[in-house]
DNA sequence: AAACGTGCCAACCGCATCACC
DNA sequence: TGGTGATGCGGTTGGCACGTT
């Protein structure tokens, strides 16, 4: 049995006369390849005649393994570990040349001896050019921390919100930092409530349900959004689409991959929805509340600006009447007393020009309940070194740090999980 | 100076989902 | 419609850097 199944091997080895150079046995062939019961001697033998030239290497080939399991590429015989600078000079320069096309066959093509998995890893959370990287700012934890509480561990999901971010490098944040810095306030980090115990809310229970209540309807208030700008959305494209000369593009035609919608990712996992097939950095949605007159939007800041935002006036005020009947339904109050609630990213450009610095889903998720101006927004003032990093509502008195921690207390406590 | 502990982050791994046939 | 390969995503790990003892 066993015989037979290691001279199958070696047949299929004998297949591929892929002649590589200096591969150890067990950089070719899996420790899993082997039976348990094969002695290390036996294997050390096997091993040597593999490691002769022509079947060096050739295990990566190999297909079903004793388990049954088809191996990975990335199993067997390729690179692993950092990267050297020469590495990352021939996949840049390969994908600056003729694009990542199929990342299975990338390596091959730009001399690589690293999967594709490898090298899109590589591409995207370090090698783009158009990734951010250093220290976050105070904005950008603020953000994280809101999504978070929205959307969980979500990460791509975050890291459509905050541009140039990577959901690698937010994740890794969040492990490394948010989620200890939430701990040590008594903060649950993956519910956002206040652990049992935790001094945190002791101080005032009402605001604290507020803040839960906010939270959750803020998450309704999203999803209700989301949908009628989905379906705008999409009646908009086709819309454009059908009136304008095809060699008009929508995006720059120089992105390659023009980026999700932000608020677009919100609604896939919130609601499960299907791709849409519009993207925009943002959308906006306004209420005034008087006399219930609504725009809805979706626009995209500079340097590519369009603007959906009444292309159909009727449309949108539909969309957004059915949404107000149902806020009202639920009591919200928030809609309808001339609050006008824009979401988005609150570090870009356009959204600064908004709504203001520091304004935006705190505002929303702080609204009605008592927290907002003095508990989120006055408190984004200076990051650890110092340097003022909002030109908002910074008390500049020396709270600063400590009040923007109390903000994101009073943000997160006792908040419900939205959707669940 | 050495040993040890801790923080950090790039990279890996496995599963889920998508796309194509 | 099911199968298969490609890709995306989130959890986890390995190893380096730095601080502390």
């Amino acid at each position: 049995m066993l015989h037979s199944y290691f001279d199958g091997v070696m047949d299929v080895l004998s297949s591929f006369a892929v002649r590589l150079n200096n591969a150890s046995c067990h950089e070719i062939v899996p420790v899993s390849f082997f039976p348990p019961s094969l002695c290390s001697t036996s294997v050390e033998l096997l091993c040597t005649q593999l490691s002769a030239p022509g079947f060096r290497k050739a295990a990566a080939y190999y297909g079903p393994t004793p388990m049954g399991r088809s191996l990975c590429c990335d199993k067997v015989g390729l690179k692993k570990g950092p990267w050297t600078p020469e590495e990352d000079e021939k996949l840049l320069a390969h994908i600056e040349e003729h694009g990542h096309g199929s990342w299975r066959a990338l390596p091959s093509k730009a001399g690589l001896q690293r999967c594709g998995k490898s090298c899109r890893l590589r591409w995207t959370n370090y090698l783009r050019p158009d990734i951010k990287r250093g220290k976050f700012s105070l904005q950008e934890e603020q953000t994280i921390i809101q999504l978070h509480a929205l959307l969980g561990n979500r990460w791509s999901a975050i890291a459509t919100h905050l541009s140039r971010r990577t959901d690698n490098e937010i994740k890794n944040y969040w492990n490394t930092h948010l989620k200890k810095r939430l701990a040590k306030m008594g903060i649950d980090p993956v519910t956002h409530k206040a652990a049992s115990g935790a001094p945190v809310g002791t101080a005032d229970d009402v605001r604290s349900a507020k803040a839960a209540a906010s939270l959750s309807h803020m998450a309704q208030w999203e999803s209700a959004r989301l949908e009628a700008e989905g379906r705008l959305a999409r009646e908009s494209t086709m819309r454009a689409a059908a009136s304008r000369p095809t060699s008009v593009p929508l995006h720059p035609i120089n992105l390659p991959e023009p980026a999700a919608s932000p608020c677009l990712g919100l609604l896939q996992p919130w609601q499960g929805a299907a791709k849409l097939d519009l993207e925009s950095p943002t959308s906006t949605l306004t209420f005034i509340g008087n006399n219930n007159s609504v725009s809805l939007g979706i626009s995209e800041g500079d340097p590519t600006t369009w603007r959906l935002r009444g292309d159909d006036p009727e449309r949108e005020e539909d969309s957004a009447r059915r949404f107000l009947r149902q806020q009202q339904m639920q009591g919200l109050e928030g809609a309808e007393r001339g609050d006008e609630h824009i979401i988005g990213c609150g570090e870009e450009p356009w959204f600064q020009e908004t709504v203001g610095v520091g304004a935006g889903l705190t505002d929303v998720l702080l609204a009605g309940s008592g927290v907002g101006a003095h508990g989120a927004l006055e408190c984004w003032g200076e990051s650890g070194n110092g340097q003022a990093e909002h030109g908002g509502q910074v008390s500049g008195d020396g709270e600063s740090s400590s009040s923007y921690w109390s903000g994101i207390l009073g943000m997160v406590v006792s908040s419900e999980p939205p959707f669940l």
